[in-house]
RNA sequence: GGGGGCUUAGCUCAGUUGGUUCAGAGCAUCUGCCUUACAAGCAGAGGGUCGUAGGUUCGAAUCCUUCAGCCCCCA
């Protein structure tokens, strides 16, 4: 591990180098395994369970990235971190695959029993679900991996069973012939939740369909004409003039010549179309609700995949569902009964899984009633034992939880958990346990198996497989996952914890950001807009990514993805290597002189000044700052806390001011500086630790020789010490950034060349000896006078600062007329805000109302400036 | 139709309870630097009347209302 020579160390960091080794490492020592352990308190963490379907995409790197973050910082915090990882089996989103998978082997689903497709489904897993945990592990999780589980485990399988038998029991689930969405693709029902809407171009047909007895025609308007040879009656409104002499006649459905009733329902808006409705009950929700209200017949004219079946007549059997729609057009054009077409947008349901428009559909399916179950459920989360970040997502929930409805868990599948029903052959009685009849001969089982949630819902309990660990374990802390679920999972498991375990599932909810392309497109497949977070990780490194994901994504907004903002992980990463590789080269030169000088603690406590203070001050206010946000839940904030310290308070500054001593001290007192330094940025490692992991376990491990499985990740996370912060120090550091940057803007605007060591004059009774010792080296200074009371010398550049005036002389090299308009513009901008505060404090209401901190603070800020303004009008003044 | 969210620098976005130089960061731009950790870098600079119109208040990017535009969820 640790290198022959420290100086050999490269300039730029090299994360493929580093990554897999260190994984390697954290697994071969199983350092993330956790056991029960009744001293200490755990902390836990249930993955949500990719689909086996595919490969993970950016959503979960930062979905994953975030979970590791609590788990590695709850780890290093002194708890018990459990995280156990998984997959989920997604039934018909599998078997869609699988079967799309056989089809390329000419094999068909209906061709092969269900135990050899099944055998294909399994085949599938071990492939895909390998592949996911492959990826997981290039992301650097710490997950427990003698925890995996998958929801088709013999374990969860049975608990899966057993939720159902005694649901089923407590008259919680019931069968029912229903309408359903169905897809045709997959031939088996879906629930609500998995129907989305697209807005599709299409046509409003205007059929004329005759009245019996009577030259009149009523006109109806319909999207999907292929539906007409369902119909079974007309509705119009009650209060619509134009039909009320029609209500109650018959009307003759052209092509099939069944009679049908007009009827009167208040659903019918008078204006849409043409106020009279065709009503199909067997092909659409709302007719079907028509139709149970006015006892209509209800003609199912479709197989499962959506062709006509014996229901219509002849020469419009066993075609598709939009073959049928053209010849049905066809034919009432050529019947004279086509009215018109109309242009009509209108939104059509797809099924999530198979990307096509889903039917409603008449089957007989297994239903769960929600409204009782979902009670403890709501009350959990508006209590606030269960509590959602962002805090917003509670309203959804509510709104949802409070008007849900049956949930269909039937689907017409093979590959998932098989309804535990069995028939009597002869009664068709149903026996519902979780193992079979004794007497199987005489049953057959029910064919079905259970929506993928209506086992995922079990997650945060079942994953653990022996009630000890439960206990243990559960319920869980943290629950990490996209808004899009929590209908489908977060809601339903709440739900099942609530009444499987009387206790929540979790205490914390994170509604992770949706990440879209920079153009705000969801990232999806057929976009090709999603990038393959392998190759981002090869491009720029694991924890670069990680890094990124927490710094561009706030709580509870989405987040614009692109590849190039990967480098600003990439440019974080390099810049705490190089810190690290500074201190090291230094640590390297003096060991020649001083063995293991880190070793020696007692030098870590010498030669301290304000700027070891400072820096001490500003870390542990930096570790407060960043724990507070992380247990908000604010990553987002975190990151930004822990991105500028280490960039800007350490590097930027601490580094900087180190080398003073480093180079010009005494040789007790470069070590000791280094000394600290370095025990200082390896606290600093441990702080960035959880975002990003690989490359704090590589610095980490360079600095000295770790014992074998030692590893910062099991390490402990710095505490806030309240003694260390010293605003004095803070105080003094911001007065020499101050001089040092308006000496720094001097040099920039006159161009004089870095190079070129130069005079400064300080008048000012402030600076001390040890920060004129720092400025000097910040600023590349020959010769640095400090003094009280001096004239400004002639030809200089100047400055005010508070409590500082600076000149710097440079005969010959400053144009004048470049340091008055400097001068110039500086008295304008204090002008402007002097002029602010002096209207604050010559407001009456202010003066009167404000508290008096405010009021002192504007009292010292409008002195300042004042005082200031008064130099540089003097400034000006010398240069004319 | 109901609910939620967003609008701040050229771009992507921070900004917790109204008040500390609060108008910020990163990227991009301009200037100067290969200064012995880092050009994936350093130093400096320019750039925004915080979507609109009102209101509350001594004081509003922040709270309330109006309008406009965009996004998401549900029906």
């Amino acid at each position: 591990m640790h290198p022959k020579n420290l100086a050999d160390i490269p300039k730029a960091y090299s994360p493929k180098d580093v990554e897999d080794k260190w994984y390697k490492y954290w697994y071969d020592y199983n350092l993330y395994h956790s056991d029960v352990d009744e001293t200490k308190k755990s902390y836990t963490i249930v993955i949500p369970p990719p689909n086996i379907t595919g490969i993970l995409h950016i959503g979960h790197i930062l979905n994953n990235t975030l979970q590791d973050i609590y788990i590695r910082y709850k780890r290093m915090s002194g708890y018990n971190a459990c995280w156990v990882p998984g997959i989920d089996h997604a039934s018909i989103a599998t078997e869609a695959k699988v079967v799309a998978m056989l089809k390329e082997k000419h094999i068909t689903k209906d061709s092969i029993s269900r135990e050899e497709f099944l055998k294909y489904c399994y085949e599938w897993k071990e492939k895909y679900g390998g592949i996911i945990f492959q990826q997981l592990r290039k992301l650097g999780v710490s997950c427990d991996w003698q925890r995996e589980r998958f929801t088709m485990d013999d374990h969860y399988y049975k608990k899966v069973t057993e939720a159902f038998v005694k649901l089923y029991k407590e008259g919680y689930i019931y069968r029912g012939y229903r309408m359903v969405n169905w897809d045709p693709a997959s031939k088996s029902a879906i629930s609500d939740e998995e129907v989305f809407y697209k807005e599709v171009q299409g046509k409003l047909w205007h059929f004329k369909y005759p009245v019996k007895d009577s030259k009149e025609f009523v006109i109806v308007a319909t999207t999907r004409p292929e539906t007409m040879l369902g119909d079974t009656g007309i509705a119009v409104n009650p209060d619509d003039e134009r039909y009320k002499h029609l209500i109650g006649k018959i009307v003759v459905l052209p092509i099939v010549g069944r009679e049908i009733p007009l009827f009167a329902d208040e659903y019918v808006d008078k204006e849409f179309g043409t106020g009279a409705v065709k009503v199909t009950p067997a092909h659409d929700v709302n007719d079907y609700e028509m139709g149970q209200r006015h006892k209509l017949e209800m003609i199912n004219i479709f197989n499962e995949d959506a062709t006509t079946n014996g229901n219509v007549p002849k020469e419009f059997r066993n075609l598709d569902r939009y073959e049928v729609r053209e010849k049905v057009i066809t034919r009432m054009e050529e019947l004279g009964l086509l009215h018109k077409v109309d242009n009509y947008t209108n939104k059509v349901g797809y099924s999530q899984r198979g990307n096509v428009p889903i039917e409603p559909y008449l089957s007989e399916q297994w239903f769960m009633k929600m409204t009782q179950l979902s009670f403890p459920a709501i009350k959990a989360v508006l209590d606030g034992k269960v509590k959602f970040h962002p805090e917003h997502w509670t309203k959804t929930y509510e709104h949802w939880m409070t008007n849900i409805r049956d949930w269909c868990i039937s689907r017409q599948l093979w590959w998932g958990h098989r309804i535990p029903v069995w028939y009597n052959k002869e009664t068709h009685e149903i026996y519902c346990e979780v193992e079979q009849p004794d007497d199987i001969e005489n049953y057959y089982q029910d064919d079905d198996v259970l929506d993928t949630w209506a086992s995922s819902w079990l997650w945060a309990q079942d994953v653990f497989t022996n009630e000890h660990d439960q206990k243990y374990y559960y319920p869980t802390d943290l629950l990490v996952t996209a808004p899009d679920i929590i209908f489908f999972w977060v809601a339903r498991m709440i739900i099942a914890g609530m009444h499987f375990m009387d206790e929540i599932p979790f205490k914390d909810v994170y509604f992770t950001s949706t990440v879209r392309d920079t153009q705000g497109r969801k990232m999806s497949k057929s976009l090709g807009n999603s990038p393959d977070p392998l190759d981002l990780i090869a491009d720029y490194g694991a924890d670069a990514l990680r890094f990124t994901m927490t710094y561009i994504a706030p709580l509870g907004q989405d987040v614009h993805f692109s590849n190039e903002m990967v480098e600003i992980g990439r440019n974080f990463a390099n810049k705490m290597w190089n810190a690290g590789r500074f201190l090291l080269m230094n640590l390297a030169s003096r060991q020649t002189s001083a063995q293991n000088i880190k070793l020696d603690p007692s030098l870590k406590n010498k030669h301290i000044d304000f700027t070891d203070r400072w820096i001490l001050s500003r870390f542990n206010k930096t570790i407060k700052e960043f724990t507070d946000a992380l247990d908000r839940f604010e990553v987002n904030a975190a990151s930004k806390i822990v991105y500028s310290y280490v960039w800007n308070d350490f590097c930027d500054w601490y580094v900087e001011l180190s080398k003073q001593r480093l180079y010009q001290g005494s040789e007790e007192e470069k070590s000791a500086v280094l000394t600290r330094a370095i025990l200082l940025f390896e606290e600093m490692l441990k702080l960035v630790h959880p975002f990003m992991p690989f490359i704090t376990e590589e610095i980490w491990q360079l600095f000295d020789e770790k014992k074998a499985g030692e590893s910062i990740s099991v390490s402990s996370f710095p505490k806030f010490n309240k003694d260390s912060v010293d605003e004095n120090s803070e105080k003094e550091i911001l007065f020499v950034q101050d001089v040092v940057t308006a000496i720094r803007n001097i040099r920039g605007e006159m161009n004089i060349s870095p190079a070129r060591a130069i005079n400064v004059f300080l008048k000012t009774d402030r600076v001390t000896e040890e920060q004129s010792k720092y400025i000097k080296s910040l600023v590349r200074i020959d010769e640095l006078k400090v003094n009280a009371h001096m004239e400004k010398p002639k030809a200089s550049a100047s400055a005010v600062v508070k409590g500082c005036d600076i000149f710097i002389p440079l005969e010959g090299l400053i144009d004048l007329n470049v340091e008055r308009t400097r001068i110039e513009k500086e008295i304008a901008r204090i002008s402007g805000s002097l002029e602010g505060v002096k209207k604050k404090l010559t407001n009456e209401g202010f003066v009167a109302k404000a508290p008096a901190d405010v009021i002192e603070r504007e009292r010292m800020k409008m002195n300042d400036w004042e005082k200031a303004l008064e130099k540089l009008k003097a400034i000006l003044e010398d240069l004319k």
